[in-house]
RNA sequence: GGGCUCUUAGCUCAGUUGGUUAGAGCGCUACCUUGACAUGGUAGAGGCCACAGGUUCGAAUCCUGUAGAGCCCA
């Protein structure tokens, strides 16, 4: 049999079974019609980054899931891949070549985009590398990638039946433009912080008069992009001035004076200045009155050849104090305030956004929005924690149009082509082999602009099981059953593969061919757990410049994955944030070492009995069964239970609370402690046999149950244990289950009597100083012949765990000794010379206090005749037993104090 | 402005449908190298469950409000 280090090394053994894992093809699942399938995929990792924190979180979640599904039978397939990262990918390869001394523009579109694949060969794996070193269970033989051309095609057809249908439409139209990456974004993809700022009051004189009106704006140099000034209607100061004209200092424009509902009265003067080419807001104003949109900025936001000649070329922040000195010069500021206000920022570079009226391409999102909305409402799909419906629900109803052009090279290019004469529009995935339908022209030229990343990510549950094309892994994998994910992409992300999935996954028939018209059905996944953001140990974000981000392969190296893994899932409560420091790894790596010590005096144990082989086994050896084992099996059955409902529920913390618990201070504190007395005693070999035996057999139910959140020290020791063929390995074997049969209430409360016992002397060793080396004698008065019974049987167990002599029954209280009273059984330690008084006298007398005050709260209740009346019976009874049982034993604690005076 | 979360031991947090003697890990104190483990064992100290009301026979738990911390949306 093999031998044990005194500590695990989890580095001589990580790397060798993760290979192990995947030689034999464990991670790798193929539709079977006898299993049901269970199916997780990855929230596509971006091919830009490396392995966070949060990443570990998520993926041990998933791993934990998928494992544990696995080895319950189930047909389990987790799908890996990653993202292209569309703005964030060409940043890196820009910065690259810039290196060079090239730009993208030098390059040109095509050599641009080879350069981008290569990287992508180069460095896009990394963060898939790593996530092996963490254990993931992944299936990689089918690994994907957002630019795959399975994947493209999903996106194309898309596009094109959405187009058809209606759902898709160009327009010009305000968008976030970030003047950095000279591209349009999204309305989520901008951040908003609370900024100090001014209030600029400029006056802007009218046409006809000496007289002026007074705007606040917090953007003075938009003004030369104006082309109205508006009030309430409503607002009686200024109802006369509605239709006169202002002439726009510095631009020297004529403007209107209009009237919108839109103004608020209350803010600045109640006039304000409308700019409809550079503020969402002004720009519904000029729709509604049909205004000039003139668009002072360039693609970077410096002044453009609408501005006067002075300003042009200059950066937009630069002009903003030009324009305001000018005015100023003028005589035309009036005041200036100080003024926070939220300044929106692009999520990838941190730019401030500018407003940005352009040509882009949008979905039309509340159709998609409907079914998406009412499958979360109606509890097809399940969040957990439940309270992001909410925040789901808010945006939902409240949903805007996507804008998903974007003004880059890496990308899917968007599907449509433009006829080279008449500009007519054609969405289609290659260029049109047929005439123009309008004008008959044959040449066509496409979109310059390609799709946002999440045009192709939101189609990522089904798009990577092949579809638009039809095939047996599609219909059996579709649904998935999980998605583990971070709530900060919740409308990014999730929402709109809701939305996706019902659109599109209604078409995919199930696996006998019929078709799919239940929501459940339909929906990309049954149930999303939205997990923690990891903090530091000051509960601040991890971020690059902080530099507070540990990096989880440092982790690994110092730790182990597996300690890892099992810290961060015991750290991180369902939907709290974590609290995250390196040193906090030690309680993995300590639980580790102690499963690993455990199966080491197994095998130390087996040695010493003469022909013993532990032969791995589903069936239990029952021989030869004591209270030891009797309790510790019905703790290991109903923590099967527990640890199977947690994990149900995605209590997935609770769970490795549940393990961690069980394992060590029952089976390691307790069980093995007990097991020692018939080990090492008189015992014949045929009970040593037996009594190991099942001690190995639970071990092994331990290591299984355990192996989903520690894969490679469950492995290691799963095949030390027992002769092992090669291609056997725990992550294959059948997960516990839980028989009931075994659990025994009577039996956890006589063994818990005992504990109770032994906690009681050893709290008198404790605290009067009784070194474990001086053998003590136990005398004990039993109030009830069971338990007299029950700890003559078991007296080998009380003698070892307190290192007593001999245990005496008697009726007699002796001189001089320590006492205690348990469940009214008086315990007492002679302990002439030994004992100190007033120290003894002190610890009865707290105890006394203790129990009194206990009692008190009782009789308290008792006394309440509302009580007695209106509580459920049961507790009415069990508040009168525990009142009789506390003045047992303060009658008894009473005695034992006055013998002592 | 709207919404959501959090506040329990020195620190980090459990406490899943209201009735437990309110728990764990770390840290702290004392003792212990005993034939798995000092990455260990045994024991101990430490809590008016943020505050104020309310519902209830009974509240850390449910409701309302206050204060503080944080997040999201506009």
């Amino acid at each position: 049999m093999a031998k044990l280090e005194k500590v695990y090394n989890p580095k001589e053994t990580e790397d060798k079974w993760y290979n192990y894992w995947e030689k034999h093809k464990f991670f790798h699942a193929k539709a079977n019609p006898n299993k049901k399938p269970y199916t997780i995929v990855i929230p596509p990792p971006n091919i830009t980054g490396i392995l966070t924190m949060g990443h570990v979180l998520n993926n041990t979640i998933q791993d934990v899931f998928i494992r544990w599904k696995r080895m319950q039978g189930y047909e389990t397939l987790w799908m890996p891949g990653t993202d292209h990262a569309g703005i964030a990918t060409q940043n890196v390869v820009e910065k690259a070549l810039l290196k060079e001394g090239i730009t993208r523009h030098q390059l040109g579109r095509e050599k641009f985009l080879e350069r981008v694949w290569k990287w992508k060969e180069e460095y896009g794996g990394t963060i898939i590398k790593q996530l092996k070193k963490l254990g993931a269970s992944c299936d990689w033989e089918r690994e994907r990638f957002t630019m795959d051309e399975g994947l493209s095609e999903a996106v194309q057809e898309v596009f094109i039946r959405l187009y058809n249908k209606g759902l898709i439409y160009k327009g010009k139209y305000i968008v976030n433009w970030c003047p950095k990456d000279h591209t349009a974004i999204s309305d989520d993809e901008v951040n908003h912080t609370e900024q100090n700022g001014h209030l600029w009051y400029i006056k802007y004189p009218f046409i006809d008069s000496k007289d002026f009106v007074t705007v606040a704006t917090t953007r003075p140099e938009t003004m030369l992009g104006d082309t109205a000034v508006a009030v309430n209607p409503n607002d009686e100061r200024y109802k006369h001035l509605i239709g006169r004209y202002v002439i726009l200092p510095l631009v020297e424009r004529k403007i209107p004076i209009i009237a919108d509902e839109f103004v608020d009265p209350a803010f600045g003067t109640g006039m304000v200045k409308v700019t409809p080419a550079h503020d969402p807001n002004d720009y519904w104003i000029g729709i509604r009155h049909n205004l000039e949109q003139i668009n002072i900025f360039d693609i970077s936001a410096n002044l453009n050849d609408n501005a006067p000649i002075k300003y042009r070329g200059k950066d937009r922040f630069e002009v903003r104090m030009e324009v305001v000195r000018d005015l100023e010069s003028l005589g035309l500021i009036e005041k200036i305030e100080p003024h926070t206000h939220a300044v929106g920022r692009c999520y990838r570079c941190n730019t401030i956004i500018e407003p940005y009226l352009s040509d882009q391409w949008f979905i039309k999102m509340k159709p998609l929005a409907e079914p998406a909305l009412s499958v979360v409402l109606n509890g097809t799909i399940k969040f957990h924690p439940d309270r992001w419906v909410k925040v789901y629900e808010h945006w939902m109803t409240n949903i805007r149009d996507w804008c998903i052009s974007r003004q880059l090279w890496w990308g899917h290019r968007i599907p449509v082509w433009y006829c080279d004469n008449c500009n007519e529009i054609i969405a289609s995935k290659k260029e049109p082999v047929q005439p123009c339908p309008k004008c008959g022209n044959k040449t066509f030229h496409q979109d310059e602009d390609v799709l946002d990343t999440w045009a192709s990510s939101w189609l990522w549950p089904f798009s990577t099981l092949g579809w638009p094309n039809d095939n047996e892994d599609l219909r059996y994998f579709y649904p998935t059953d999980t998605l583990v994910t971070g709530p900060d992409i919740i409308f990014f992300w999730v929402a709109r593969m809701i939305m996706a999935a019902m659109e599109f996954a209604g078409e995919i028939p199930l696996p006998n061919g019929s078709k799919r018209t239940k929501d459940e059905e339909i929906v990309p996944f049954k149930n999303v757990y939205f997990t923690s953001i990891i903090r530091d140990a000051q509960g601040r974000k991890m971020s690059k410049s902080l530099g507070n981000s540990p990096d989880p392969l440092d982790v690994i190296e110092e730790y182990g994955a597996d300690a890892l893994r099992f810290t961060i899932l015991y750290l991180a409560p369902l939907g709290q944030d974590v609290l995250y420091s390196n040193e906090k790894c030690e309680i993995g790596r300590n639980f580790a070492n102690k499963i690993w010590n455990a199966g080491r005096f197994l095998l130390m144990n087996a040695e010493q009995i003469p022909n013993f082989v532990y032969k791995s086994s589903e069936i239990l050896n029952d021989k030869d069964l004591d209270l030891s084992d009797k309790w510790i099996l019905s703790k290991l059955n109903s923590t099967i239970s527990e640890l199977n409902d947690s994990l149900e529920n995605f209590y997935i913390n609770n769970a490795s609370k549940i393990l961690y618990d069980f394992i060590w201070h029952d089976y390691c504190d307790w069980y093995l402690e007990m097991i020692k007395s018939r080990l090492y005693g008189i015992e014949k070999n045929s009970v040593k046999t037996n009594v190991l035996e099942r001690a190995f057999y639970i071990y092994e139910q331990i290591l299984k149950m355990l192996h989903p959140f520690m894969p490679f020290v469950t492995e290691e020791i799963w095949q030390n244990i027992a002769d092992r063929k090669p291609g056997e390995s725990i992550m294959v074997s059948k997960f516990p289950e839980c028989a009931n049969q075994w659990i025994n209430k009577d039996i956890e409360r006589d063994a818990s009597f005992m504990q109770n016992v032994v906690n009681a002397i050893r709290t008198i060793r404790g605290e009067l100083n009784v070194p474990l080396n001086k053998e003590i004698t136990i005398l004990m008065n039993f109030h009830k012949v069971e338990d007299e019974k029950l700890i003559k049987n078991y007296e080998i167990y009380l003698k070892r765990l307190t290192k007593a002599s001999e245990v005496v029954v008697t009726n007699q209280r002796p001189k001089h000794s320590a006492s205690s009273v348990v469940d009214n059984t008086e315990i007492y330690i002679p302990l002439e010379g030994i004992i100190d008084l007033e120290t003894e006298k002190n610890r009865i007398q707290k105890e006394i206090d203790r129990i009194n005050s206990m009692l008190q709260g009782i009789e308290k209740k008792l006394s309440n005749p509302n009580f007695i009346e209106k509580a459920p019976q049961e507790i009415v009874e069990s508040e009168k037993k525990k009142r009789e049982n506390f003045n047992l034993t303060l009658s008894k604690l009473r005695k034992n104090l006055e013998y002592l005076s």
